[in-house]
Order: C-alpha cells, then sequence, then structure tokens
DNA sequence: GGGTTATTTATAATTGTTATAATTAATAGA
DNA sequence: TCTATTAATTATAACAATTATAAATAACCC
C-alpha cells in the first residue's frame, strides 16, 4: 500500500504536480477500494469520511489528473456516471470489464486477450493502437446458477 | 433508404409501437447521417431543419426506443455524451470503432474480431456474453501520413 | 519574511438528460 | 360518426453530473 502510494507521488513529481494530503486521502481510497468502480460521487463520499473538509470539485480535479497520469483509467458503463479504476502495477493496458445484465456486477479480467486482434487492425485498417476498451455484456456465472436454481425448483412444465 | 425505413416501421409495429413523422424523421437524420455517430444534441438539429416543430425531449425518447429494439446502438467515447449508431441491416453484433487521438475521427469495423475472444471469455471466466462492446484509441492512417510528412519536410536534424 | 505559484474550498454555472403537465393525435368501440 | 381511451408530443421545469470561478490557503523559492 505505502509503496503504491510512494510511486504514485514519484509519477506527480516528475510532472511536477504534488501529493496533497487531498490527493493522498483520494488515492487511499481508489486503493482500498479497488475492486470496485467507484464513481466520482462514490469516491467524494468516502474520501469524506476521512477528509471531511475534502471539496467535491478538488475530488473530481484528482481524478482528472490521475487520469492523465494514466495511474487511473476513466470508464463508462454508460449509467450516466464515469468510473475510475486504478490501474494495475506494471499493467500497460487497460483492463477488460465483465457487466453482468442481471445483478449489474463487474468483474475485471486482466488477461490482454486482444493482441491478436490489435494486430489485425494495425495490418488491415493501418491504425496504430495505442489503447483498447473493451466491455462485453452478458450473464455472470452466479446468475446463470440461479436461473438453472429456479428453473428447477419451481418444476415448470410446459 | 425507403426500403429500410419500410423495416424498422415493421419493427417498432411489431411492439405496438408507432412510427409517427417525428420519428420517421428522426429515423432518416439517422440513416441520412449513417457514418457520423450523432449525439443527440446533433440529431435535434438536424431533425428541426426538416421538422422544426419537434422538441428535443421526443428526440430523446425516439433514440431511446430505437436503442431498446436494437435499431440504433448507444455509445459513449468517454467525452460526456451518449451517440447513436444505426445498426447495420442483418448485423447482430455491436460494431467496433477506431478514434484517433489526434483527429478525433471515428472509423468503424464491421467484422467480428472477437469470436475467439468470446469463446474464451465463455469457457474461462463462465461468463455467457450477450454483448459487447470494443474501442480502439490510436492513430489513424492519415495522421500517420501526417506526421511521416511532417518529419520529412522539416528535415530534422538531432 | 515577502512574493509568487499551486492548490483547495465553496459556490455558481453549465451541460446532458429525464420527468411533468397540458395538449394533440390516433384508435377502438358504441 | 361520436365518444372514450390511450399513445405521443410539446414546452418547460427539474435533475444530476461535471466544470468554471473567485476568494482563501498552503507551499515554495529567492
Amino acid at each position: 500500500m505505502e509503496h503504491r502510494i510512494e510511486k504514485i507521488k514519484k509519477q506527480l513529481h516528475s510532472q511536477s504536480y504534488k501529493l496533497t494530503p487531498q490527493r493522498e486521502a483520494t488515492v487511499r481510497v481508489l486503493l482500498e477500494n479497488e475492486e470496485d468502480h467507484l464513481s466520482a460521487e462514490d469516491v467524494y463520499l468516502l474520501v469524506k469520511e476521512k477528509a471531511p473538509e475534502i471539496g467535491l470539485a478538488t475530488v473530481y480535479r484528482t481524478l482528472e489528473l490521475l487520469s492523465e497520469l494514466k495511474v487511473v483509467d476513466k470508464i463508462n458503463f454508460g449509467d450516466g456516471v464515469s468510473r475510475f479504476d486504478l490501474r494495475k502495477e506494471g499493467a500497460t493496458h487497460f483492463h477488460h470489464h465483465l457487466v453482468c445484465i442481471e445483478c449489474g456486477s463487474v468483474a475485471e479480467i486482466e488477461e490482454d486477450l486482444l493482441g491478436e486482434v490489435e494486430s489485425q487492425v494495425e495490418n488491415q485498417w493501418g491504425f496504430e493502437v495505442k489503447d483498447h476498451r473493451l466491455t462485453f455484456h452478458g450473464i455472470c456465472k452466479s446468475c446463470q446458477k440461479q436461473t438453472v436454481a429456479a428453473t428447477t425448483t419451481t418444476h415448470m412444465e410446459q
């Protein structure tokens, strides 16, 4: 944890930004909720718990800054709010997401998966790929199970 | 064109919706600007040219409806506005996009590309894929050329 | 320390979108 | 055809997410 804070601090310094207490509090919230795909509002509320004097605009500005520095990725699942995801240590690419259309859960895929597809795009379309966003919408494992269970227990006759 | 309008009309009717003049005007704007990834506001302004009495809310409602019927896909490139893309005739999947980070142009890829990846996701993560969103960010062909040209003509010495 | 710059706070403004109420158009049945 | 009912639209207000502004505060450098 401290190690990752330290690293982010260096990233900020290298562009002559400072890790102010507010920014640090924001980063800590992101680290502590790494799996959660928080919205700016979510982050704001969590930061407020540990630093009640922080303003919403500061959180927005910090997230924007972290996004420019590629410390976080700003994602949008089409529900009207932007969400912020810490980029994993050492990861150079944007990770992928599995959004369940039943329960709304969001899982992550760290594996690249797109190597093949990207070189196809580069060769066939002459487009130099720098980054990508890939999201699958579908039914997650546990919702599939529930459907099966429900079907079984109700003894549906057709 | 008329053929496609007719088809959309049927799709609406099949769910007991009507193709009102306002809805038709909206659909026509989408058909006439098929390559353009229009925002709701864009659509509104274009529709207003041919049917000045239409309201913004109606355009929003129509786009929402068309989106539910999978006539259009609602996409979001992270610039704060939703964009609406006609689904190509016969296409069952969401097409992909190449967004140029230099000039902002957006190109489309109709080919599926993800067949392999999707079965991998289904097998390895047990996630039943229903739909996907894939966007590549990078440098388009013409911006690549311009960079090369600029580098050449300025005779940069190091 | 004094001046400059960066950052933050609080708040107002803006923007994209959605909800509401009144009106109009379409539809179905008597 | 008249009437009742429902669907759709308009105009506008409300809302929610985000961004801009101005004043205050903190950090930094000479």
